[in-house]
DNA sequence: ATGAATCAAGACTCGTCAGTCCAGAAATGG
DNA sequence: CCATTTCTGGACTGACGAGTCTTGATTCAT
């Protein structure tokens, strides 16, 4: 193996993740691959064998990629020194790093590819939602066993919470694009605004009929 | 226009619907739809003009159909009499008519095809998430100047309830296939512990430091 | 019934694209 | 410097699918 090879390589597959997550599976051409990184087709074909595989290897590649991203910022919590600060970075982490082209780009990527690869979007749910949700699960399970949360089924709170905040921004950037993404104070207000729905509620508090702004 | 071209052109629709949704657009091709509603393919041609037509005009009236069955039970509701089973009546009415094979493979198809054509996808927001997000932020703020909730914007409130109920479902029908689509009974237990969530919160309540469960 | 329109069946054109082949250039290693 | 391996550019094949055309059958209005 030639050290150049390498480069070749890494090239083709940025080229090859641009177009794929810019104009979708159908619409990408080999030659415009090649093209794009100054490699001659031949090559693509002796490091990836075919178009599918490329594209399997990319996707998968992506996904597994993310997860890092998003797991990286170590979720331990004291559920006795501020929880909900806590859960406040640990939900504008998760947001920032899925609310972004490569990430929404591949999401519709792999959307649109589910009647031809199921097993590429189940990866997909595996190592995004499910992992995303699973990791709230046990920080509400903590703080549910430290007596600051009620929630009878951590799992399905911990569901609530999540699209609760992101729900509406990625829906927004799934089909309005990536114009559509929100900036980092929208992401910030938006979780504050979960937050408090989340531990509150919207029901009028008992003892408090006045207006609705409580100290933070 | 003959009488029987009616019959046709449905029949065509129609084996073009299934075959969109199940596969999405490339994988379809004119012969195959001509094939399985036993028309021949200038029929199809002389109905439609292009491939690219029949599929638009399927979307489009796709889309402009869901609104009219989302919103045909008339949302309104009486602020003073049990408006939570109001709004948990027609949360279920709503999951039941987006959580469906067919508006969940228009979703896919849609954003599959975003790149193409980026306003299928800005009018099947329009007319989906949009509408029913405008819908339950009317209610809410009617039981806002009733008193009964203090949500300060009710747009923003509308939307957290409705990802908080329908993020998850949604979510894994989108990437797990129809087979992950729930039941009735899985619907209602959504919506009820979303709605107990968005006016309780899940803080413990200041009068009642004993076990979680309260009466419903 | 008869003429005009519509439709069926399938052959046909034309472009596109995945994948292959080949002849030569360039890099690598000894 | 030479042999080997890898890369390049481009020509080539084969399949497939959108859209057209032709020919003959069917339907309808009068």
């Amino acid at each position: 193996m030639r050290p150049s090879s390498l480069q070749k390589r890494e090239a083709a597959l940025r080229a090859a993740e641009r177009q794929f997550l810019a104009t979708g599976y159908e619409s990408v051409t080999m030659d415009s691959i090649a093209a794009e990184c100054g490699i001659a087709k031949q090559t693509l074909y002796s490091h990836f064998g075919s178009k599918r595989a490329l594209f399997l290897e990319l996707v998968t590649a992506e996904t597994v990629g993310t997860r890092r991203t998003v797991l990286s910022p170590a979720p331990r919590i004291d559920p006795h020194d501020e929880p909900r600060a806590a859960l406040r970075e640990l939900l504008v982490g998760q947001l920032e790093a899925v609310l972004t082209p490569n990430i929404v780009g591949l999401r519709r990527l792999v959307i649109g590819e589910l009647p031809r690869s199921p097993e590429l979007a189940a990866a997909l749910y595996e190592h995004g939602p499910k992992r995303a949700i699973a990791n709230l699960a046990g920080i509400v399970a903590e703080l549910q066993s430290a007596g600051v949360l009620r929630a009878a089924d951590p799992e399905r709170a911990a569901a609530q919470l999540n699209w609760m905040v992101m729900g509406e921004p990625l829906n927004r950037a799934m089909m309005l694009g990536d114009a559509a993404l929100p900036d980092r104070a929208e992401i910030e207000a938006q979780v504050d605004l979960a937050l408090e729905l989340f531990f509150e509620g919207l029901a009028p508090h008992p003892a408090d009929e006045s207006a609705g702004a409580l100290p933070a």
